[in-house]
DNA sequence: CTAGGGTTAG
């Protein structure tokens, strides 16, 4: 039997031989049919595929194609460009002699065309052949696993770069640390970015996105101070990047700082930056600056104006979201299914249900974009929040579309506004089917259940939940005073100021108990842990961080606070007592929208 | 032939 290297190289240097004789017989001053530069330049002249065939069946026939690698390589690279992978791979089959770049073309041309069971057999081949692995494959190859979720995978190429030795290469590790980073192991993202010996602003970039997109934006922006400290420069990328931590955190000073910097630096608004940043100011509270963005814009896209919709929508505002929608239609952006789950959401949010209605039936109708699960969610809210509950039951059960938690959770979040219980036990029902390790489920039907006084059941709820070992997620506020973000838990005592807080919150309640506010006991007695506690009400986080921010901000000015969960509905009413009594406009952020609360009132309508 | 960027329900 042949060792398969040895006639690889055998095979070789025929190969080689014959380009020798070849190029001993041709005519000194070759023609430019002869020439591989002069089919490379033609190769890059090429604007669709039928003209790159034609250059690749010229020098296969006049032999240059074999004996040539630099020419198969560009032919193989055009292919690639113009996603012609499947020509690309027959090329590849043939050429008798690979080296790095061809290897590298080939996977990184699976990964551009989503054909990653083929992109980790060829990357698989190469590692086989025995060939030298490069600094530029490996990157291509590590990020089809963060593309594929494929953390195992990851893990085994991983092992792969420290045996060739290129574990300080940066484009390989900040690939590493962006792959683990999307796939949720941030602690060994941030291991590896820590041992980098120079860490270089992309893989700054990186790092400050992965900690964004764990959920830890306060994280986030205090390693793009640190980067800052160590005179790392930013570019665009790089601030688009911090713009979505600032959109995330909620943190408008934060937000204010970095645009001033962005506009310092004069980088242009183009139309990724622009999204990220009306993002941004909608998140942190602030409308009229995100509008402000939006229509500094020349270029918008339906990312854009979906961006502006959705924010529209979460700060209660239905009519402007209709409205934008019509100007979107008008200037010619077709609208995608985002677009009309913003847009949904905004009208469910504003109680529009007829103007919901129409724009759900004519989604496919008039802009051809067909209706998924999220779409039927919003509409499930809107019908259930104006109490058409059995319309919103009746959508669901003619669905075509295969329904998921969320779904159900909306339903479920429905009954509770109007006392739904065979209903809600319905919905509960399916949804611990789907999902039965959520403490947030357990939660909300025990709140159905208490809202009705069905004490037995909040009790069975409350044993289910300690059998399977789920404890309710931690409730957190945040308020930003002086440029730092202040974080406070329930009857969290760990603040500088705590004993301060304690006092204001005392002296308040006292006033707004003589202004008329009761407190509302049934959010005392479903909660499920240590909230549980009598007292605990009065130091739900969100109401400490209202003390917190009226003892360290001078008076009139506005209060922001951000929130992990919804707001409870004691904390809501309180909050509204707040802005009359001592005269502050409070803005809170909740996990799912905006509350403006100005001398007593809520734009939420007290319909959240 | 290489690495980093924006919108979505409950």
């Amino acid at each position: 039997m042949v060792d398969p290297i040895t006639q690889h190289q055998t095979h070789l240097q025929t190969t080689t031989n014959i380009n020798t004789l070849q190029s001993e017989t041709s005519i000194p001053q070759s023609p430019p049919s002869l020439d591989p530069k002069h089919y490379i330049s033609q190769l890059f002249k090429c604007r669709n595929l039928n003209q790159i065939t034609q250059v690749h069946a010229q020098v296969a026939v006049n032999g240059l194609l074999l004996h040539n690698l630099t020419l198969a390589n560009k032919l193989l690279y055009i292919y690639v460009q113009h996603k012609a992978v499947i020509d690309a791979h027959s090329l590849f089959g043939v050429m008798t002699e690979k080296d790095p770049v061809s290897w590298s073309v080939m996977v990184g041309g699976f990964a551009r065309v989503c054909d990653y069971l083929n992109c980790f057999v060829t990357f698989r081949e190469y590692v086989r052949s025995g060939e030298c692995l490069d600094n530029y494959t490996l990157p291509l190859v590590i990020r089809a696993c963060r593309d594929t979720m494929d953390i195992n995978m990851g893990r085994l190429i991983h092992h792969v770069v420290h045996k060739f030795g290129l574990h300080s290469d940066p484009f390989v590790v900040a690939a590493l640390v962006d792959m683990y980073a999307k796939c949720g192991a941030i602690d060994d993202a941030k291991q590896l970015f820590d041992k980098m010996p120079e860490r270089d602003l992309v893989s700054w970039t990186v790092m400050i996105g992965a900690y964004a997109e764990c959920g830890n934006a306060n994280e986030s922006l205090a390693l793009f101070d640190r980067m800052r400290e160590e005179d790392v420069i930013p570019d665009k990328v790089a601030m688009v990047t911090v713009v979505n931590a600032c959109a995330k955190m909620g943190a408008m000073h934060k937000a204010r700082l970095v645009n001033e910097y962005i506009w310092r630096r004069n980088f242009s608004l183009d139309v990724i930056l622009g999204s990220a940043m009306i993002d941004m100011y909608a998140k942190c509270g602030n409308l009229d600056s995100a509008r402000e963005i939006f229509d500094k814009m020349r270029e918008k896209n339906v990312i854009t104006w979906s961006a502006m919709i959705a924010a529209y929508g979460y700060h209660g505002k239905g009519r402007e979201a209709l409205e934008l929608f019509s100007s979107m239609l008008t200037s010619g952006v077709l609208p995608n299914r985002i677009t009309f789950v913003s847009l949904l959401y905004a009208c469910s949010h504003a109680g529009l249900v007829e103007e919901g209605l129409r724009i759900f039936n004519s989604m496919w109708e008039d802009h051809f974009v067909r209706r998924d699960v999220k779409h039927y969610t919003c509409m499930v809210d809107l019908l259930g929040r104006a109490g058409r509950l059995n319309e919103a039951f009746n959508l669901v059960e003619d669905m075509s579309v295969e329904k998921d938690e969320g779904l159900w959770g909306a339903l479920l979040g429905a009954c509770r506004i109007h006392n739904r219980i065979e209903l809600a036990e319905k919905a509960a029902k399916a949804l611990l089917e789907l999902q039965s390790q959520n403490p947030g489920h357990y939660v909300l039907l025990s709140n159905i259940y208490a809202k009705a006084g069905r004490w037995e059941d909040v009790a069975k709820i409350r044993e289910l939940m300690t059998h399977r070992r789920l404890k309710k997620n931690p409730g957190w506020t945040w308020i930003e005073v002086d440029n730092k973000i202040h974080r406070f838990s329930v009857g969290d005592h760990t603040h500088g100021w705590s004993k301060e807080i304690y006092k204001m919150l005392e002296m308040l309640i006292e006033k707004l108990e003589l202004a008329g506010y009761v407190p509302d006991t049934n959010f005392v007695l479903h909660d499920v842990d240590e909230e549980l506690k009598q007292g605990m009400l009065y130091s739900h986080s969100e109401k400490l961080a209202i003390a917190f921010g009226l003892i360290s901000t001078p008076e009139g000015t506005p209060l922001r606070i951000t929130k992990n969960l919804r707001v409870c509905g004691d904390c809501h009413t309180f909050i509204k007592f707040v802005s009359a009594i001592a005269k502050r406009s409070i803005i809170v952020r909740d996990a799912n929208r905006f509350h403006h609360f100005e001398e007593g009132a809520c734009s939420c309508g007290d319909y959240w």
